[in-house]
DNA sequence: ACCTGAACACCGTTCAAGT
DNA sequence: ACCTGAACACCGTTCAAGT
Protein backbone atom coordinates (compact mmCIF):
# COMPACT_ATOMS: atom_id res chain seq x y z
CA UNK A 1 0.00 0.00 0.00
CA UNK A 2 2.52 2.46 0.78
CA UNK A 3 6.04 2.82 -1.00
CA UNK A 4 9.49 2.88 0.28
CA UNK A 5 10.16 7.00 0.60
CA UNK A 6 13.46 8.29 1.70
CA UNK A 7 12.51 9.71 5.13
CA UNK A 8 14.52 11.22 8.20
CA UNK A 9 15.41 7.77 8.67
CA UNK A 10 18.67 5.99 8.33
CA UNK A 11 21.09 8.85 7.69
CA UNK A 12 22.15 11.79 9.16
CA UNK A 13 20.06 14.68 8.82
CA UNK A 14 22.22 17.01 7.38
CA UNK A 15 23.06 15.31 4.19
CA UNK A 16 21.34 17.79 1.87
CA UNK A 17 19.35 20.73 2.74
CA UNK A 18 16.12 21.25 1.42
CA UNK A 19 13.87 24.32 0.74
CA UNK A 20 10.56 21.61 1.05
CA UNK A 21 9.82 19.46 4.02
CA UNK A 22 9.74 15.77 3.68
CA UNK A 23 7.86 13.44 5.98
CA UNK A 24 7.27 9.72 6.31
CA UNK A 25 4.01 8.85 7.59
CA UNK A 26 6.20 7.34 10.63
CA UNK A 27 7.09 10.77 11.43
CA UNK A 28 3.70 12.43 11.05
CA UNK A 29 2.67 9.72 13.98
CA UNK A 30 5.74 9.81 15.89
CA UNK A 31 5.11 13.85 15.71
CA UNK A 32 1.76 13.61 16.58
CA UNK A 33 2.11 11.34 19.84
CA UNK A 34 5.16 13.29 21.01
CA UNK A 35 2.65 16.79 20.90
CA UNK A 36 0.18 14.05 22.87
CA UNK A 37 1.99 13.26 25.25
CA UNK A 38 3.09 16.79 25.91
CA UNK A 39 -0.36 18.33 25.75
CA UNK A 40 -3.08 16.11 25.36
CA UNK A 41 -5.53 15.35 22.55
CA UNK A 42 -6.59 19.00 22.46
CA UNK A 43 -2.98 20.15 21.89
CA UNK A 44 -2.76 17.56 18.64
CA UNK A 45 -3.86 20.61 15.79
CA UNK A 46 -3.01 20.41 12.03
CA UNK A 47 -0.79 23.83 12.43
CA UNK A 48 0.72 22.75 15.74
CA UNK A 49 2.22 19.38 14.28
CA UNK A 50 2.90 21.26 10.85
CA UNK A 51 5.13 23.55 13.01
CA UNK A 52 6.97 20.59 14.36
CA UNK A 53 7.62 18.83 11.32
CA UNK A 54 8.70 22.12 9.55
CA UNK A 55 6.14 22.21 6.89
CA UNK A 56 2.68 23.53 6.40
CA UNK A 57 -0.14 22.39 7.59
CA UNK A 58 -2.19 21.13 4.65
CA UNK A 59 0.90 18.34 3.97
CA UNK A 60 -0.16 16.43 7.22
CA UNK A 61 -3.95 15.33 4.52
CA UNK A 62 -1.35 13.57 2.40
CA UNK A 63 -0.78 11.27 4.91
CA UNK A 64 -4.08 11.01 6.64
CA UNK A 65 -7.59 11.80 5.50
CA UNK A 66 -7.99 14.14 8.65
CA UNK A 67 -7.70 14.78 12.46
CA UNK A 68 -9.69 11.78 13.35
CA UNK A 69 -7.19 9.45 11.64
CA UNK A 70 -4.46 10.76 12.99
CA UNK A 71 -5.64 10.48 16.30
CA UNK A 72 -6.70 6.88 15.45
CA UNK A 73 -3.26 5.87 13.97
CA UNK A 74 -1.03 7.52 16.31
CA UNK A 75 -2.90 5.41 19.32
CA UNK A 76 -2.52 2.47 17.59
CA UNK A 77 1.44 3.43 16.79
CA UNK A 78 1.61 3.34 20.88
CA UNK A 79 -0.42 -0.07 21.04
CA UNK A 80 2.29 -1.43 18.61
CA UNK A 81 4.77 -0.96 21.44
CA UNK A 82 2.40 -2.92 24.04
CA UNK A 83 1.95 -5.58 21.63
CA UNK A 84 5.92 -6.47 21.33
CA UNK A 85 5.82 -5.65 24.87
CA UNK A 86 4.10 -8.63 25.53
CA UNK A 87 4.89 -10.91 22.38
CA UNK A 88 6.51 -14.09 23.94
CA UNK A 89 3.25 -14.03 26.27
CA UNK A 90 1.27 -17.27 25.83
CA UNK A 91 2.70 -18.37 22.70
CA UNK A 92 4.49 -21.97 23.64
CA UNK A 93 0.34 -22.44 25.38
CA UNK A 94 1.94 -24.06 28.54
CA UNK A 95 1.08 -21.58 30.87
CA UNK A 96 -2.23 -20.74 32.75
CA UNK A 97 -4.18 -18.78 30.52
CA UNK A 98 -5.38 -16.50 32.39
CA UNK A 99 -2.40 -15.73 33.99
CA UNK A 100 -1.25 -15.11 30.22
CA UNK A 101 -3.99 -12.80 29.53
CA UNK A 102 -3.67 -10.62 33.19
CA UNK A 103 -0.55 -9.71 31.99
CA UNK A 104 -1.47 -8.29 28.42
CA UNK A 105 -4.58 -6.63 30.08
CA UNK A 106 -2.01 -5.40 32.68
CA UNK A 107 -0.01 -4.34 29.70
CA UNK A 108 -2.45 -2.40 28.18
CA UNK A 109 -3.45 -0.74 30.87
CA UNK A 110 -0.14 0.87 31.95
CA UNK A 111 0.40 1.98 29.00
CA UNK A 112 -3.02 3.74 28.73
CA UNK A 113 -1.72 5.36 32.41
CA UNK A 114 1.45 6.27 30.87
CA UNK A 115 -0.59 8.08 28.20
CA UNK A 116 -3.66 9.32 29.37
CA UNK A 117 -5.18 10.65 25.83
CA UNK A 118 -4.67 6.94 24.38
CA UNK A 119 -7.61 6.15 26.14
CA UNK A 120 -10.18 7.39 24.17
CA UNK A 121 -8.52 6.54 20.89
CA UNK A 122 -7.14 3.15 21.58
CA UNK A 123 -9.05 0.01 20.09
CA UNK A 124 -11.88 2.09 18.30
CA UNK A 125 -11.77 1.22 14.38
CA UNK A 126 -10.50 -2.21 13.99
CA UNK A 127 -10.26 -1.32 10.28
CA UNK A 128 -7.39 0.86 10.69
CA UNK A 129 -6.25 0.01 14.23
CA UNK A 130 -4.30 -3.01 12.89
CA UNK A 131 -2.31 -3.13 16.55
CA UNK A 132 -5.85 -2.84 18.07
CA UNK A 133 -6.85 -5.85 16.13
CA UNK A 134 -4.10 -7.38 17.03
CA UNK A 135 -4.24 -7.36 20.62
CA UNK A 136 -8.03 -8.00 20.14
CA UNK A 137 -6.79 -11.29 18.63
CA UNK A 138 -4.07 -12.57 21.06
CA UNK A 139 -6.17 -11.94 24.14
CA UNK A 140 -9.01 -13.75 22.75
CA UNK A 141 -6.17 -16.82 22.05
CA UNK A 142 -5.58 -16.92 25.59
CA UNK A 143 -9.52 -16.97 26.17
CA UNK A 144 -9.80 -19.48 23.26
CA UNK A 145 -7.87 -22.54 25.43
CA UNK A 146 -10.01 -21.92 28.54
CA UNK A 147 -12.21 -24.13 25.90
CA UNK A 148 -15.32 -21.90 26.07
CA UNK A 149 -17.86 -21.65 22.97
CA UNK A 150 -17.39 -18.85 20.30
CA UNK A 151 -20.47 -17.33 22.08
CA UNK A 152 -18.06 -17.23 25.48
CA UNK A 153 -15.10 -16.77 24.13
CA UNK A 154 -16.09 -13.45 21.96
CA UNK A 155 -17.97 -12.33 25.63
CA UNK A 156 -15.39 -12.64 27.73
CA UNK A 157 -12.38 -11.15 25.65
CA UNK A 158 -14.92 -7.75 24.86
CA UNK A 159 -15.73 -8.22 28.40
CA UNK A 160 -11.65 -7.96 29.43
CA UNK A 161 -10.73 -5.37 26.47
CA UNK A 162 -13.96 -3.31 27.84
CA UNK A 163 -12.94 -2.88 31.54
CA UNK A 164 -9.03 -1.81 30.53
CA UNK A 165 -10.05 0.70 28.00
CA UNK A 166 -12.63 2.04 29.52
CA UNK A 167 -11.57 2.03 33.06
CA UNK A 168 -8.39 3.48 31.63
CA UNK A 169 -10.04 5.98 29.91
CA UNK A 170 -11.69 6.86 33.21
CA UNK A 171 -8.75 7.35 35.26
CA UNK A 172 -7.20 9.42 32.27
CA UNK A 173 -9.91 12.26 31.82
CA UNK A 174 -9.91 12.20 35.80
CA UNK A 175 -8.23 16.18 35.68
CA UNK A 176 -9.96 18.59 34.10
CA UNK A 177 -8.56 21.30 34.50
CA UNK A 178 -5.64 20.32 36.01
CA UNK A 179 -3.55 19.48 32.72
CA UNK A 180 -4.71 22.28 30.72
CA UNK A 181 -3.27 24.74 33.20
CA UNK A 182 -1.09 23.16 35.10
CA UNK A 183 -1.72 24.95 38.17
CA UNK A 184 -2.73 22.09 40.28
CA UNK A 185 -1.62 18.72 40.40
CA UNK A 186 -2.96 15.51 40.59
CA UNK A 187 -2.77 15.37 44.09
CA UNK A 188 -4.27 18.55 45.08
CA UNK A 189 -7.07 17.70 43.09
CA UNK A 190 -7.63 13.99 44.29
CA UNK A 191 -7.75 16.26 47.74
CA UNK A 192 -9.82 18.45 47.13
CA UNK A 193 -12.43 15.64 45.85
CA UNK A 194 -11.29 14.03 49.36
CA UNK A 195 -12.36 17.32 50.92
CA UNK A 196 -15.49 17.19 49.09
CA UNK A 197 -16.71 13.77 49.67
CA UNK A 198 -15.86 14.15 53.56
CA UNK A 199 -18.38 17.30 53.88
CA UNK A 200 -21.02 15.40 52.35
CA UNK A 201 -23.96 14.18 54.75
CA UNK A 202 -22.84 10.51 56.04
CA UNK A 203 -26.58 9.70 56.21
CA UNK A 204 -27.27 10.51 52.69
CA UNK A 205 -23.71 9.19 51.23
CA UNK A 206 -23.00 6.29 53.56
CA UNK A 207 -21.07 4.43 51.06
CA UNK A 208 -19.06 7.47 50.20
CA UNK A 209 -18.01 7.70 54.06
CA UNK A 210 -17.16 3.83 54.36
CA UNK A 211 -14.43 4.30 50.89
CA UNK A 212 -13.19 7.74 51.64
CA UNK A 213 -10.35 6.82 53.36
CA UNK A 214 -9.12 4.81 51.31
CA UNK A 215 -9.89 6.70 48.37
CA UNK A 216 -7.50 9.39 49.03
CA UNK A 217 -4.54 6.67 49.26
CA UNK A 218 -5.44 4.65 46.40
CA UNK A 219 -3.26 3.53 43.85
CA UNK A 220 -4.98 3.37 40.27
CA UNK A 221 -2.77 0.81 39.02
CA UNK A 222 -4.28 -1.31 41.90
CA UNK A 223 -7.62 -0.50 41.82
CA UNK A 224 -7.28 -1.68 38.37
CA UNK A 225 -5.66 -5.08 38.87
CA UNK A 226 -8.34 -5.85 41.60
CA UNK A 227 -11.17 -4.68 39.37
CA UNK A 228 -9.71 -7.38 37.00
CA UNK A 229 -9.28 -10.35 38.96
CA UNK A 230 -12.94 -10.16 39.68
CA UNK A 231 -13.71 -9.99 36.11
CA UNK A 232 -11.21 -12.83 36.00
CA UNK A 233 -12.08 -15.05 38.49
CA UNK A 234 -15.82 -14.99 36.70
CA UNK A 235 -14.14 -16.10 33.64
CA UNK A 236 -12.34 -19.26 35.33
CA UNK A 237 -15.51 -19.88 36.79
CA UNK A 238 -17.38 -20.22 33.93
CA UNK A 239 -14.62 -22.00 32.50
CA UNK A 240 -14.90 -24.31 35.00
CA UNK A 241 -18.68 -24.91 34.72
CA UNK B 1 -26.89 27.91 44.98
CA UNK B 2 -28.83 29.17 42.63
CA UNK B 3 -32.09 30.98 43.12
CA UNK B 4 -35.78 30.70 42.26
CA UNK B 5 -36.01 32.79 38.77
CA UNK B 6 -39.32 32.86 36.74
CA UNK B 7 -38.57 30.51 34.06
CA UNK B 8 -40.44 29.21 31.08
CA UNK B 9 -41.91 26.87 32.86
CA UNK B 10 -45.32 26.52 34.87
CA UNK B 11 -46.91 28.77 33.02
CA UNK B 12 -47.78 29.80 28.88
CA UNK B 13 -44.73 31.03 26.96
CA UNK B 14 -47.45 33.78 25.29
CA UNK B 15 -47.94 35.38 28.53
CA UNK B 16 -46.18 38.32 27.70
CA UNK B 17 -44.24 39.04 24.61
CA UNK B 18 -40.55 39.94 25.52
CA UNK B 19 -38.04 41.12 22.76
CA UNK B 20 -35.32 39.90 25.60
CA UNK B 21 -34.71 35.51 25.57
CA UNK B 22 -35.10 34.53 29.06
CA UNK B 23 -33.52 31.13 29.65
CA UNK B 24 -32.88 28.99 33.15
CA UNK B 25 -30.14 26.26 33.37
CA UNK B 26 -32.84 23.42 33.30
CA UNK B 27 -33.99 25.33 29.68
CA UNK B 28 -30.42 24.98 28.47
CA UNK B 29 -29.66 21.86 29.62
CA UNK B 30 -32.66 20.63 27.98
CA UNK B 31 -31.47 22.05 24.63
CA UNK B 32 -28.11 21.20 24.92
CA UNK B 33 -29.62 17.09 25.62
CA UNK B 34 -31.88 17.71 22.66
CA UNK B 35 -28.91 19.12 20.33
CA UNK B 36 -27.09 16.02 21.29
CA UNK B 37 -29.94 13.57 20.63
CA UNK B 38 -30.04 14.88 16.97
CA UNK B 39 -26.94 15.47 16.06
CA UNK B 40 -24.21 13.95 18.67
CA UNK B 41 -21.34 15.57 20.66
CA UNK B 42 -20.30 17.38 17.57
CA UNK B 43 -23.36 19.19 17.03
CA UNK B 44 -23.60 20.99 20.25
CA UNK B 45 -21.95 24.06 19.52
CA UNK B 46 -22.45 27.26 21.22
CA UNK B 47 -24.45 29.07 18.58
CA UNK B 48 -26.64 26.10 17.77
CA UNK B 49 -27.86 26.17 21.33
CA UNK B 50 -27.91 29.61 21.59
CA UNK B 51 -30.12 29.43 18.34
CA UNK B 52 -32.36 26.50 19.23
CA UNK B 53 -32.87 29.02 22.95
CA UNK B 54 -33.32 31.96 20.72
CA UNK B 55 -31.12 33.87 21.64
CA UNK B 56 -27.17 35.39 21.27
CA UNK B 57 -24.38 32.53 21.96
CA UNK B 58 -23.07 34.54 24.68
CA UNK B 59 -26.13 34.27 26.97
CA UNK B 60 -25.19 30.62 28.03
CA UNK B 61 -22.01 31.79 29.98
CA UNK B 62 -24.10 33.04 32.58
CA UNK B 63 -25.44 29.61 33.27
CA UNK B 64 -22.17 27.33 32.77
CA UNK B 65 -18.63 28.00 32.43
CA UNK B 66 -18.48 26.51 29.02
CA UNK B 67 -18.93 23.88 26.72
CA UNK B 68 -17.18 21.46 29.08
CA UNK B 69 -19.37 22.40 32.21
CA UNK B 70 -22.53 22.05 29.84
CA UNK B 71 -21.71 18.70 28.37
CA UNK B 72 -20.75 17.64 32.25
CA UNK B 73 -24.06 19.02 32.96
CA UNK B 74 -26.63 17.85 30.16
CA UNK B 75 -24.97 14.22 31.24
CA UNK B 76 -25.54 14.75 34.33
CA UNK B 77 -29.53 15.66 33.73
CA UNK B 78 -30.23 12.74 31.69
CA UNK B 79 -28.40 10.59 34.94
CA UNK B 80 -30.71 12.13 36.95
CA UNK B 81 -33.74 10.28 34.93
CA UNK B 82 -31.90 7.01 35.47
CA UNK B 83 -31.66 7.64 39.64
CA UNK B 84 -35.88 8.09 39.22
CA UNK B 85 -35.73 4.80 37.39
CA UNK B 86 -34.31 2.70 39.82
CA UNK B 87 -35.11 4.57 42.87
CA UNK B 88 -36.70 1.96 44.68
CA UNK B 89 -33.80 -0.47 44.08
CA UNK B 90 -32.40 -2.11 47.14
CA UNK B 91 -34.22 0.23 49.54
CA UNK B 92 -35.72 -2.36 51.61
CA UNK B 93 -32.40 -4.24 51.67
CA UNK B 94 -34.20 -7.64 51.58
CA UNK B 95 -33.36 -8.82 48.18
CA UNK B 96 -29.99 -10.19 46.60
CA UNK B 97 -27.30 -7.22 46.93
CA UNK B 98 -25.92 -8.51 43.58
CA UNK B 99 -29.28 -8.58 41.71
CA UNK B 100 -29.91 -5.05 42.50
CA UNK B 101 -26.69 -4.31 41.53
CA UNK B 102 -27.10 -6.20 38.24
CA UNK B 103 -30.38 -3.79 38.08
CA UNK B 104 -28.67 -0.33 38.12
CA UNK B 105 -25.82 -1.45 36.39
CA UNK B 106 -28.00 -2.39 33.47
CA UNK B 107 -30.27 0.71 33.69
CA UNK B 108 -27.29 2.86 33.72
CA UNK B 109 -26.03 0.91 30.20
CA UNK B 110 -29.23 1.35 28.68
CA UNK B 111 -29.23 5.18 29.00
CA UNK B 112 -25.89 5.31 27.62
CA UNK B 113 -27.03 2.80 24.73
CA UNK B 114 -29.63 5.10 23.91
CA UNK B 115 -27.42 8.15 23.82
CA UNK B 116 -24.45 7.28 22.86
CA UNK B 117 -22.84 10.86 23.44
CA UNK B 118 -23.55 10.25 27.12
CA UNK B 119 -20.51 7.75 27.38
CA UNK B 120 -18.08 10.43 26.92
CA UNK B 121 -19.41 12.18 29.91
CA UNK B 122 -20.81 10.52 32.46
CA UNK B 123 -19.61 9.82 35.92
CA UNK B 124 -16.25 12.39 34.76
CA UNK B 125 -16.63 14.47 37.63
CA UNK B 126 -18.44 14.06 40.91
CA UNK B 127 -17.83 17.69 41.93
CA UNK B 128 -20.33 18.70 39.77
CA UNK B 129 -22.25 15.99 38.70
CA UNK B 130 -24.63 15.45 41.35
CA UNK B 131 -26.87 12.43 40.28
CA UNK B 132 -22.95 10.60 38.95
CA UNK B 133 -22.63 10.73 42.66
CA UNK B 134 -25.21 9.99 43.77
CA UNK B 135 -25.34 6.50 41.34
CA UNK B 136 -21.83 5.87 42.37
CA UNK B 137 -23.52 5.83 46.00
CA UNK B 138 -26.29 3.88 45.62
CA UNK B 139 -24.37 1.28 43.66
CA UNK B 140 -21.81 1.15 46.45
CA UNK B 141 -24.72 0.96 49.09
CA UNK B 142 -25.52 -2.34 47.40
CA UNK B 143 -21.78 -3.98 47.41
CA UNK B 144 -21.60 -2.68 51.20
CA UNK B 145 -24.11 -5.17 51.77
CA UNK B 146 -21.85 -7.93 50.94
CA UNK B 147 -19.75 -7.67 54.72
CA UNK B 148 -16.74 -6.70 52.63
CA UNK B 149 -14.08 -4.66 53.93
CA UNK B 150 -13.44 -0.62 52.51
CA UNK B 151 -10.77 -1.73 50.31
CA UNK B 152 -13.01 -4.41 48.81
CA UNK B 153 -15.85 -2.27 48.23
CA UNK B 154 -13.82 0.94 46.71
CA UNK B 155 -12.63 -1.69 43.92
CA UNK B 156 -15.71 -3.76 43.21
CA UNK B 157 -17.76 -0.86 43.17
CA UNK B 158 -15.24 1.03 40.80
CA UNK B 159 -14.76 -1.85 38.39
CA UNK B 160 -18.30 -1.68 38.03
CA UNK B 161 -18.93 1.14 37.59
CA UNK B 162 -15.64 1.53 35.30
CA UNK B 163 -17.77 -1.73 33.29
CA UNK B 164 -20.47 -0.42 32.42
CA UNK B 165 -19.44 3.63 31.41
CA UNK B 166 -16.79 1.95 29.84
CA UNK B 167 -18.44 -1.05 27.60
CA UNK B 168 -21.04 1.46 27.20
CA UNK B 169 -18.45 4.29 25.51
CA UNK B 170 -17.05 1.38 23.66
CA UNK B 171 -20.02 0.95 21.73
CA UNK B 172 -21.69 4.20 21.59
CA UNK B 173 -18.03 5.56 19.37
CA UNK B 174 -17.99 2.44 17.34
CA UNK B 175 -19.75 4.28 14.37
CA UNK B 176 -17.59 7.02 12.94
CA UNK B 177 -18.61 8.80 10.13
CA UNK B 178 -21.95 6.71 10.04
CA UNK B 179 -23.90 8.93 12.80
CA UNK B 180 -22.38 12.10 10.88
CA UNK B 181 -23.04 11.75 7.43
CA UNK B 182 -25.95 8.87 7.95
CA UNK B 183 -24.61 7.63 4.43
CA UNK B 184 -24.14 4.41 6.52
CA UNK B 185 -26.16 2.54 8.59
CA UNK B 186 -25.12 0.53 11.97
CA UNK B 187 -25.82 -2.44 10.40
CA UNK B 188 -23.90 -2.06 7.70
CA UNK B 189 -20.99 -0.80 9.31
CA UNK B 190 -20.96 -3.76 10.87
CA UNK B 191 -21.23 -5.89 8.07
CA UNK B 192 -18.26 -4.49 6.07
CA UNK B 193 -16.53 -4.93 9.43
CA UNK B 194 -17.69 -8.65 9.42
CA UNK B 195 -16.71 -8.96 5.81
CA UNK B 196 -12.79 -7.67 6.28
CA UNK B 197 -12.85 -10.40 9.37
CA UNK B 198 -13.64 -12.80 7.00
CA UNK B 199 -10.90 -11.75 4.81
CA UNK B 200 -8.17 -11.70 7.49
CA UNK B 201 -5.72 -15.15 7.37
CA UNK B 202 -7.53 -17.74 9.26
CA UNK B 203 -3.46 -18.52 10.44
CA UNK B 204 -2.83 -15.76 11.78
CA UNK B 205 -6.14 -14.21 13.42
CA UNK B 206 -7.81 -17.42 14.56
CA UNK B 207 -9.61 -15.79 17.34
CA UNK B 208 -11.20 -13.41 15.00
CA UNK B 209 -12.49 -16.54 12.83
CA UNK B 210 -13.27 -18.55 15.98
CA UNK B 211 -16.12 -15.56 17.03
CA UNK B 212 -17.01 -13.75 13.83
CA UNK B 213 -20.36 -15.33 13.02
CA UNK B 214 -21.38 -14.54 16.65
CA UNK B 215 -19.59 -11.22 16.24
CA UNK B 216 -22.24 -10.75 13.02
CA UNK B 217 -25.14 -11.74 14.87
CA UNK B 218 -24.66 -10.14 18.33
CA UNK B 219 -26.85 -8.09 20.11
CA UNK B 220 -24.73 -4.75 22.59
CA UNK B 221 -26.86 -5.43 25.37
CA UNK B 222 -26.44 -9.19 25.62
CA UNK B 223 -22.67 -8.91 25.31
CA UNK B 224 -22.85 -6.36 28.52
CA UNK B 225 -24.83 -8.19 30.32
CA UNK B 226 -22.48 -11.57 29.88
CA UNK B 227 -19.48 -9.35 30.68
CA UNK B 228 -21.31 -7.59 33.77
CA UNK B 229 -22.37 -11.27 34.84
CA UNK B 230 -18.75 -12.52 34.79
CA UNK B 231 -17.47 -9.49 37.34
CA UNK B 232 -20.81 -9.85 39.62
CA UNK B 233 -19.53 -13.59 39.76
CA UNK B 234 -16.19 -12.28 40.40
CA UNK B 235 -17.84 -10.10 43.04
CA UNK B 236 -20.03 -13.05 44.41
CA UNK B 237 -17.13 -15.38 45.13
CA UNK B 238 -14.84 -12.42 46.78
CA UNK B 239 -17.83 -12.28 49.15
CA UNK B 240 -17.84 -16.13 50.02
CA UNK B 241 -14.51 -15.68 51.26
C1' DA C 1 4.42 12.09 -5.81
C1' DC C 2 4.46 15.25 -2.36
C1' DC C 3 4.45 19.86 -0.38
C1' DT C 4 3.05 25.12 -0.02
C1' DG C 5 0.33 29.16 0.97
C1' DA C 6 -3.59 31.25 1.26
C1' DA C 7 -8.20 31.09 1.87
C1' DC C 8 -12.91 29.51 3.67
C1' DA C 9 -16.16 28.45 6.99
C1' DC C 10 -16.63 27.76 11.62
C1' DC C 11 -15.84 27.60 16.48
C1' DG C 12 -15.32 28.84 21.89
C1' DT C 13 -14.89 32.68 24.50
C1' DT C 14 -14.73 37.59 25.93
C1' DC C 15 -16.47 42.06 26.82
C1' DA C 16 -18.44 46.45 26.68
C1' DA C 17 -22.89 47.73 26.35
C1' DG C 18 -27.60 47.35 26.99
C1' DT C 19 -32.12 46.51 29.78
C1' DA D 1 -29.53 40.03 37.25
C1' DC D 2 -29.43 38.59 32.80
C1' DC D 3 -28.99 39.10 27.84
C1' DT D 4 -26.96 41.17 23.21
C1' DG D 5 -23.84 41.95 19.42
C1' DA D 6 -19.72 42.22 17.76
C1' DA D 7 -15.21 41.04 17.92
C1' DC D 8 -10.89 38.09 18.76
C1' DA D 9 -8.06 34.29 18.26
C1' DC D 10 -8.04 29.89 16.58
C1' DC D 11 -9.20 25.73 14.22
C1' DG D 12 -9.94 21.73 10.43
C1' DT D 13 -10.07 21.39 5.77
C1' DT D 14 -9.70 22.57 0.81
C1' DC D 15 -7.47 23.75 -3.37
C1' DA D 16 -4.96 25.76 -6.95
C1' DA D 17 -0.38 26.10 -7.57
C1' DG D 18 4.19 24.75 -7.23
C1' DT D 19 8.35 21.35 -7.52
Amino acid sequence: MTEERPGPRGRGPALQRRARASHSIEAVLAGAVEILDESGAQGLTTRALAARLGGGPASIYWYVSGRDELLDLAADSVLGGVLVAVAGVGEDGAGDPIADLRTIAVAMFDAIVDRPWLGAYAMRDTGRQVHSLQLYEKMGEQVMRLGLTPTQCFHATSAIVGFVIGTAADMGQQLPAAVASGSVTRAEYLGGAVAEWRRLDPAEYPFIHHIVDEFAVHDDRDQFRAGLDLLLDGLRLSAQR
